[in-house]
DNA sequence: CGTTTAATCACCATTAATAGGGAGGAAAAA
DNA sequence: TTTTTCCTCCCTATTAATGGTGATTAAACG
């Protein structure tokens, strides 16, 4: 088993989660070497300078970014990219990563995870996410508060087909046409907030 | 300043966040005595021997045991309530603790909002929450997943009009009428999983 | 300077959902 | 035992959403 050290990028918000994780893998009897980062292009500086071999990322921090992550990943084949989730995500967002782990897994399983992560016989399926366009969102946002195309239409000063419009190539794009799917993806997607409505 | 040390029970299946929160509260200033829990009956077996200020807990560990978190809270007002979230809940559950923290806030706020929480001044509103019935739950996961009433009245093998007369009991009894309205409120109660959706 | 994309608007036909109105039976609570 | 709740079913209108096809304009990309 290898035992060099390993340096590992952590792009994740959470103090308290990047602290956890780091004390949850120095148990591990792998030396790591982390390093707190606030966004990809820290994430691809380092990379840059070499020796990088993880980069452990809240899915949150690359959403609505998907391009540049994807290139990050182009340029950078070295590297494994982990999601560190603890929370909800799109299936299309995590199926970037080359790994998902679940921040509720047992401290053992995290480390043995990440310890066993080699950067050789990853291949991802870099499946292009179709972005919505701002109009799109807007629609969107108010689909999921459950406006009528009639109300979404008086709410943006546009005629109802535009919104029929819109609509239809929201569920082109993102192949979901129920409401109820639509409200998970934007949940997912972060493009609503819930807590927006628990007001 | 209160410089005691300040026993907290933790309910929190995640290694990560326990330990994260164990290190940012050691950075504090103040000393804290971490217990790492697994049920709310190990709290209140921790409660009994006194000396217990405070409970940190995910508000998942107490979802669908509302009463026994309710009687734990009347059994031993001493101690001070917190969830502690990395995730969506619904305003009615976090409503029945003292406070809540969100995961992301920084280290520091985190341990400070802990350190001044004192155990006076504290009051909850204890709030009934209207059910829905068995068949009605049936009916919203349907909903939720995207099904038209026909399919919905094919899958449990009802007329659509008991589909219809379903949801508009639902409408009633949540004041919800939008499918968006409706999945939230569904994921909010764990009556579906959103996990589900992600496959 | 074309080409593409986004945003806007339109019509038509079909299907689905909502908002009212009831009604009967079974089971549980008062 | 009466009352209430739940589950089931039905009807009539009205409103909303979907799917398809198309068109115009402006901005951005190369």
């Amino acid at each position: 088993m290898n035992k060099q050290i390993k340096n590992i990028a952590v792009l994740e918000p959470s103090q308290i989660v990047f602290e956890g994780l780091s004390n949850v893998l120095s148990k591990s009897g792998q030396q790591f070497h982390l390093l707190r980062t606030d966004d990809l292009n820290e994430i691809q500086n380092l990379a840059a300078l070499g020796k990088l071999e993880l980069a452990v990322i809240n899915p949150s921090q690359i959403q609505n970014k998907n391009k540049e992550f994807l290139s990050a990943k182009k340029n950078h084949p070295g590297i494994v990219w982990v999601a560190l989730i603890y929370n909800f995500f799109d299936q299309q967002l995590l199926s970037l990563f080359d790994k998902v782990i679940n921040i509720t897994d047992s401290g053992e399983s995290i480390a043995e995870q990440i310890k066993n992560l080699s950067n050789s016989e990853i291949h991802s399926n870099d499946v292009e996410h179709e972005q919505l366009s701002e109009r799109e969102i807007d629609v969107l946002k108010l689909i999921v508060k459950g406006f009528s195309n009639k109300e979404i239409a008086d709410n943006l000063n546009i005629s109802i087909h535009t919104v029929i419009s819109h609509r239809k190539n929201i569920s082109q794009k993102t192949g979901i046409k129920s409401q109820s799917g639509l409200t998970i993806y934007a949940i997912s997607n972060k493009i609503i907030l819930i807590e927006d409505f628990a007001k």
